[in-house]
DNA sequence: CGAGATTCATGTGAAGTATACCTTTAGGCTTAA
DNA sequence: AAGCCTAAAGGTATACTTCACATGAATCTCGTA
C-alpha cells in the first residue's frame, strides 16, 4: 500500500463504526456484575461461606462441573463480593484463588504451597527448600493474624492426578494446626469422579458441602450471549440468528459457555476485519475453525523442545491410521539427531506422550496386540490441514530444514 | 477343538542420578576502635 | 573485635534415567473328544 492508499485505508477504517463497544466483555477474564442462570449455585455457596464474615469456620466446599459452566466465574464473583464487604467493614477475611493447572506455578505439592505462601507476601524460591519448610512458612504466614482465609483451588483434578492427595490431606489439617485463623478450602473440579481417588479422610473433610454446576442448555447460553453482547457490541452488529447459532454450537459440546463467547468474539473480529457491515452466520463457522487452529498452534509453539520433537515424530505418521509408541520412538531418535537434541529414554517418551494426550493434542489408548505385545495406540486429534501447519511450526522451532 | 500356557512390546512403578538452586557456615578481608 | 563478603558444604525439588516387574490378548501347545 502506498502512502495515500494507506491513509485512505485508515480513514476509511475510522469512518466505519466499530462493532465493538467494549470488547473486554467477551474475554475470559471478564467478570460480569450478574451471572446468568447460576442463582441457585451462587446463593448456595454464599450461604455456606457467609459465616466467614463473622470469623466463624465455614464448611469446606467441593464444586463440580464441566468446563464453561461458570464455576470459576461464580467463585471469583463471590470472592470479589466477600472481599468488598469485608474491606468495607474491616473484617479479617482473605480470599485466595489459585489455578492448579498452570504449569510451573501450581502443579506440584511444593509449587502449590509455595504459590499460596507468595499470596501472603512471602518470597519463596522456586526450588531448594524442603517441602516441610515451605509448609512451615506458609502456616506461619497464615497464623500471623487472627483471620479467616478462603482458599480456592481451581482445576484441582489436574493436581490430584499428578501428585496424589497428600497436599490436600495436609491442607485439610491446617485448622487443627493453627491457633489464630480458620481456613476454608474450596475445591473446583471438572471431573465428577475425582473424589473416588481421594483418601476417605480427605474426601469427607473436603466435601463437607458439594455444589454441582450442570451444563447450560442452548436457551441459557443464548441468554448469556445476549446479556454480554448488549455491553460488548454496538446496536445491529449481529445478524439475527448469530447468537442462536453460537449457542447451538456450544450446547452441542456439553454446554460450554466460554466456548460460545469465544466463538462470538472471534466471529465478530473476522467480520470486522473482512469489512462486513454485520456479523453473519457464516462467520461463526470460520471462527470455530480459527479458534481450534489458534489453540493448537499456540499449544504447539509453547511446548518444550523435547515435547515438540516427540509431537513432530507423531505427526510425521499422519498418513497412517494407527501409530505405536515404538515407531514414534525410532523416528524421534532420528529427529533428535537432526536437531542436536539429546534423546530421552523410551520410558520418559512414554510419559511425554501421555502428557500430550492430557493436553488434548493427540488421543491415545493402551491396547494389547496379543502376541505382538502391548502398546499405546496414538491418533492425531486434528484435521490434516492443521497438522501440516503444526509440522511447519515444529520444523521451524526445532530448526530442522 | 478348547483350555491353559506362552509370548511380545511396552506400560508402569520404584528407586537412583544429574542439575539447578537454596541456606548455612567457615574463612578471609576490611574497618573502626 | 566486629562486620561484611565469598565460597564451599550440605541439603532439596524436579526432570530424567535405570531397573524390574506387570499387562493382556493373539498365538501356541497339548490333552481330550
Amino acid at each position: 500500500m502506498g502512502g495515500d492508499e494507506l491513509k485512505s485505508y485508515f480513514e476509511d477504517f475510522l469512518s466505519k463504526e466499530s462493532f465493538f463497544k467494549d470488547k473486554s466483555v467477551l474475554n475470559d477474564s471478564f467478570l460480569p456484575d450478574t451471572i446468568t442462570h447460576r442463582k441457585d449455585q451462587i446463593s448456595n455457596i454464599a450461604k455456606i461461606l457467609a459465616p466467614c464474615l463473622r470469623n466463624e469456620k465455614a464448611s469446606n466446599i467441593f464444586i463440580y462441573g464441566k468446563t464453561g459452566t461458570g464455576k470459576t466465574l461464580t467463585v471469583k464473583h463471590i470472592g470479589a463480593n466477600l472481599k468488598a464487604v469485608s474491606a468495607e467493614r474491616k473484617l479479617p477475611l482473605k480470599f485466595v484463588y489459585l489455578n492448579c493447572k498452570l504449569k510451573k506455578v501450581a502443579d506440584t505439592e511444593y509449587r502449590l504451597i509455595a504459590q499460596l505462601a507468595r499470596e501472603f507476601g512471602k518470597s519463596i524460591p522456586s526450588t531448594g527448600l524442603p517441602t516441610d519448610e515451605i509448609y512451615k512458612i506458609f502456616f506461619d504466614a497464615l497464623d500471623a493474624a487472627s483471620q479467616t482465609i478462603i482458599i480456592v483451588l481451581d482445576e484441582i483434578d489436574q493436581l490430584l492426578s499428578k501428585t496424589g492427595d497428600g497436599v490436600l490431606y495436609n491442607l485439610t489439617r491446617i485448622n487443627s494446626e493453627l491457633k489464630n485463623c480458620k481456613v476454608v478450602l474450596v475445591g473446583v473440579s471438572n471431573d465428577l469422579m475425582v473424589t473416588q481417588y481421594l483418601d476417605s479422610r480427605v474426601r469427607s473433610s473436603l466435601s463437607e458441602e458439594e455444589v454441582v454446576f450442570p451444563p447450560y442448555n442452548a436457551i441459557q447460553i443464548q441468554d448469556i450471549l445476549r446479556s454480554r453482547s448488549r455491553i460488548a457490541f454496538n446496536e445491529n452488529t449481529l445478524q439475527t440468528g448469530v447468537v442462536e447459532k453460537c449457542a447451538a454450537y456450544a450446547a452441542r459440546e456439553h454446554g460450554d459457555a466460554r466456548r460460545a463467547i469465544d466463538l462470538l468474539r472471534v466471529a465478530a473480529e473476522i467480520a470486522e476485519r473482512a469489512g462486513e457491515k454485520q456479523v453473519e452466520i457464516s462467520h461463526i463457522d470460520l471462527a470455530e475453525e480459527k479458534i481450534e487452529q489458534d489453540r493448537m498452534l499456540d499449544a504447539t509453539k509453547s511446548q518444550p523442545k523435547q515435547f515438540q520433537a516427540i509431537l513432530f515424530s507423531i505427526l510425521n505418521f499422519n498418513n497412517e491410521k494407527f501409530i505405536f509408541t515404538g515407531e514414534v520412538y525410532e523416528f524421534y531418535k532420528k529427529v533428535c539427531d537432526r536437531c542436536n537434541l539429546r534423546p530421552l529414554t523410551q520410558r520418559r517418551v512414554s510419559d511425554v506422550i501421555s502428557e500430550l494426550d492430557m493436553l488434548g493434542m493427540i488421543t491415545t489408548r493402551v491396547i494389547s496386540k496379543g502376541r505382538y505385545g502391548r502398546t499405546r495406540e496414538i491418533a492425531i486429534a486434528t484435521a490434516s490441514s492443521l497438522t501440516a501447519k503444526m509440522k511447519r511450526i515444529l520444523e521451524e522451532e526445532l530448526e530442522l530444514v
